[in-house]
DNA sequence: AACCCTATAATTAGCCC
DNA sequence: TGGGCTAATTATAGGGT
């Protein structure tokens, strides 16, 4: 290829872009459409690659919703709403009771007073897995009945998760990482 | 570079992979732990760069939950569930003990109990970490000067157990292992 | 397990149709 | 909006620590 002709390619080719809002509707909307198969290609080989699910949800700038779901959008949604307690419902008329503990109103809490409440939880999980080791010395047998009639919440466990499990090598309960 | 120095250089970076589960459960997590990230990041550059409502859910292989979501998972979950007809109906929320989540008496409960109570536990962890991720994406400055202000307390936290950290990659607050 | 590094694979901005 | 093209930017597998 003589110079000329790599002149004329000067000009096109990708371009290092700023991650800030695209002004020009022509430009964003190209590249909503072009980002969007970007990112459902990527959830699609993670939950692939990894076995999981995945969903995405994404609202194009005219409002029009795309999504993509590992196995669906609907088993990922009710799954995570299953788990994480809607924020959103929290003004139903449930219980006034304010002393219910998913009751705290987290969203008037600050980062900081967040974090603290992390730490607190993550302590309770401490105090709960002591509680599991006396229940186990006291009655094995019986701890050990209940522990196989618990439901098995997830199928494939993973490795990167920590769970209540008997340790056999060392005839004792534990959190341990799976 | 001489030749020497060249092929010493062959064996290390990015091969090609076939997009199929990755059956070697080490290289699965690490694989997992880095297109989750990639995974975020681009659905924070799409809401970004075009000013879109964006949510993604992943669960790890282990079940536990993680997401991203721009202004946040809540607000856009609940605007797809409005927009798209005959979702499929969400399960009843979870049952949840009514009593002050610290004034339990975890020595009245049975190892099944303490099972579950943790697995809560596990789940307000998730709601935390969301709270933060929406206190940041509103006042991103003040957040940060919060998280700044916090004592230093990972020495103390362990190295086998989860905290809130910011996650300078793809901006976005997370519950992170350590 | 979290990072760093590097070479290569994959994505995508800017054009054109 | 969607599909090509091309070159430059980005992501990431595999290695090390």
């Amino acid at each position: 290829m003589n110079p000329a002709e790599v002149k004329k390619k000067r000009g096109k080719g990708r371009r290092k872009i700023e991650i800030k809002r695209i002004e020009e509707e022509q430009k964003r909307q190209v590249c909503f459409s072009k980002r969007r198969q970007g990112l459902f290609k990527k959830a699609s080989e993670l939950s692939t690659l990894c076995g999981v699910e995945v969903a995405v949800i994404v609202f194009s700038p005219a409002g029009k919703p795309y999504f993509f779901g590992q196995p669906s959008v609907d088993h990922v949604l009710n799954h995570f709403l299953n788990v994480v307690p809607n924020p959103s419902k929290q003004d139903e008329p449930i219980n006034q009771d304010q002393s219910f503990w998913w009751d705290i109103d987290l969203h008037s809490m600050g980062v900081d007073e967040l974090k603290q409440y992390e730490e607190i939880l993550a302590k309770q999980q401490s105090v709960v897995t002591e509680a599991a080791q006396q229940c186990y010395l006291q009655a094995p047998e019986a701890a050990m009945e209940q522990i196989e009639a618990l439901p098995y919440t997830y199928p494939e466990v993973g490795e990167d998760d920590y769970f209540l499990c008997w340790q056999q090598d060392y005839d004792c309960l534990d959190i341990v990482p799976i």
